[in-house]
DNA sequence: CTTATTCCCTGATTGC
DNA sequence: TGCAATCAGGGAATAA
């Protein structure tokens, strides 16, 4: 599940070798009838091909691909998508759901088991991201933004971590680290934590973030970097998936329950 | 406005 | 062992 983080890497990989080439052609296949929103899978294809890549950007979980015409060719991987960066064509999967050759020979190729992954050519970015919170990483996301956004929250906090219309980027492995990092159970209600402890899940969300980011994400089961490697943080996950194993501080054994409709690990013991 | 639920999709996992 | 039911999960849509 790509968050924020593996889709930083992606884009930081691709950046210096796809940025000046154009796409000549792109092929969407036809047993991906959602993948392409808002245009007609042809005309989609039609349109981007001829298109010179000129910069990707990231907002949230959206890969953000910006060509020379003032288009811009958004990408959403969801749970199982792929962007594979292959010099010699895409090879043969049965997951391959979109292919775009780059005029090097090279090409980008889009592999979803799920198939729900979605991807935009919008002239206006705001199409897309418009109703996405800041970027956790960003000076906009303060300890009082933070606090602001939970005080009017009555639902688990960890429900609003994952909405994407609060943070930007946060998905069920980040929520849950952060959670453990700041000491905070998922079930409190958001506006139940003090001022205090607001500041430590602040601090707690940017270091769950930027230490992923070291560690180029995490990959539990369908995540891969355009070369089709394997993050590293799954390695160093505190209670991500780490159901009936020992807490790393206390030794508890980590607990599995379901808040927000999604698993949630935690340590009883460290987080209440 | 917020919150809870359902749906999409298919391989992996669980349960009888 | 075998096969069916359930699970996993981001986010849109829907209902309350």
């Amino acid at each position: 599940m790509p968050e924020l983080p593996e889709v930083e890497t992606i884009r930081r990989d691709l950046l210096p070798i796809v940025a000046g080439r154009t796409i000549t052609e792109a092929w969407v296949s036809p047993n991906a009838p959602r993948l392409v929103q808002l245009l007609p899978p042809e005309e989609f294809c039609r349109q981007i091909a001829g298109r010179t890549i000129e910069d990707i950007s990231r907002r949230g979980k959206y890969l953000l691909f910006h060509l020379d015409n003032g288009l811009l060719w958004a990408v959403h991987l969801r749970m199982t998508g792929r962007l594979l960066h292959e010099t010699a064509g895409c090879p043969e999967s049965p997951y391959l759901r979109a292919t775009f050759h780059l005029d090097n020979g090279a090409s980008l190729c889009f592999v979803d088991l799920r198939k729900f992954g979605t991807m935009w050519l919008v002239d206006d970015e705001s199409l897309v991201t418009a109703k996405l919170g800041p970027e956790p990483l960003s000076d906009e996301f303060t300890p009082s933004y933070l606090h602001a956004l939970l005080k009017r929250r009555t639902a688990p906090v960890k429900a609003a971590l994952l909405d994407q219309s609060a943070i930007a980027g946060i998905g069920n492995i980040y929520a849950d680290e952060a959670l453990f990092l700041a000491g905070i159970s998922p079930k409190r209600s958001a506006n139940s934590l003090s001022r205090k402890r607001v500041g430590r899940l602040h601090s707690a969300i940017r270091e769950a973030l930027e230490v992923a980011l070291g560690d180029r994400g995490s990959s539990f089961r369908d995540y891969l970097d355009p070369s089709g490697r394997e993050g590293g943080h799954q390695l160093k996950v505190k209670v991500f998936r780490r159901t009936g194993l020992p807490c790393y501080v206390c030794g508890t054994p980590i607990q599995r329950i379901k808040v927000a409709g999604r698993s949630t690990h935690f340590c009883p013991k460290c987080q209440r």
